[in-house]
DNA sequence: TGCCCACCTTCACAACTGAACAAGTGTTCA
DNA sequence: TGAACACTTGTTCAGTTGTGAAGGTGGGCA
């Protein structure tokens, strides 16, 4: 994976260990620009306002947010990009729809964490 | 929540489901700045160390991961300010492990979906 | 005592991010 | 046609983030 320097280890078993929980980084970088996207309380915001009301148009996912229409928009080009989101004209409208199972189903455990949360 | 705005909904009922999904705003915060935590393929990379051998050394966690002694220490930092690890000393060794449970059982579900994620 | 080693901190800096403003596109409807 | 509407795009800017160099701390050991 790495050229794992000759270093002397202060415990070569737990390095060993170390490493071998990296085997797959690919999948590690993958996750971690998952996790770039939801760590904007914004779009975390969007992410569980399109989880929970699909077909939702943007100046209503903009209200129910208390953003304005110009940062939604923003906000859903990224999520668009990244393959987050489908959406489909209706008139002058255009309604977006959560498109990425695997979020979707992070955003339901998190959800489900929701109520007993009082820290 | 917000101070829901006036604006004429283009779809009143959407409109309100969305603002519903947003109930605990303080929940959504926190997972906003836990992903954010999460977001770096570097810290992601420590802590899956961290989460599969505790107890490890900041030179080997540097040597498994691949960079340099004082990034892990930087990293390791943060981690620490935010209650995510607890260390000890051992001898000049100081020993690191994880220790936040929601963030254990996260590492250990993306841990589980590794091998079949061959996109 | 003095040296080495493992780790930490401070500082400076390039790269990135989110927010805001202004202007543009495409759709509906009078 | 043209005005209003819903949304998108481009651009700029302040604030934040991760990183590396240099120096500091404190435990172990000769």
């Amino acid at each position: 994976m790495w050229p794992v320097p000759d270093v002397p280890a202060i415990d070569p078993g737990k390095r060993a260990e170390a490493a071998a929980a990296l085997h797959d980084d690919h999948a590690i970088e993958e996750w971690a620009s998952r996790f770039a996207l939801l760590a904007d309380p914004n779009r975390l915001r969007l992410l569980f306002c399109l989880h929970r009301a699909p077909g939702i148009a943007v100046s209503d996912l903009a209200a129910a947010c208390g953003m304005s229409d110009t940062s939604v928009s923003h906000a859903l080009r990224l999520l668009r990009s990244n393959g987050w989101v489908r959406f489909q004209r209706q008139g002058r409208a255009i309604l977006y729809s959560l498109d990425d199972d695997t979020i979707h189903d992070m955003l339901h455990r998190l959800g489900a964490t929701h109520s007993n949360e009082h820290s």
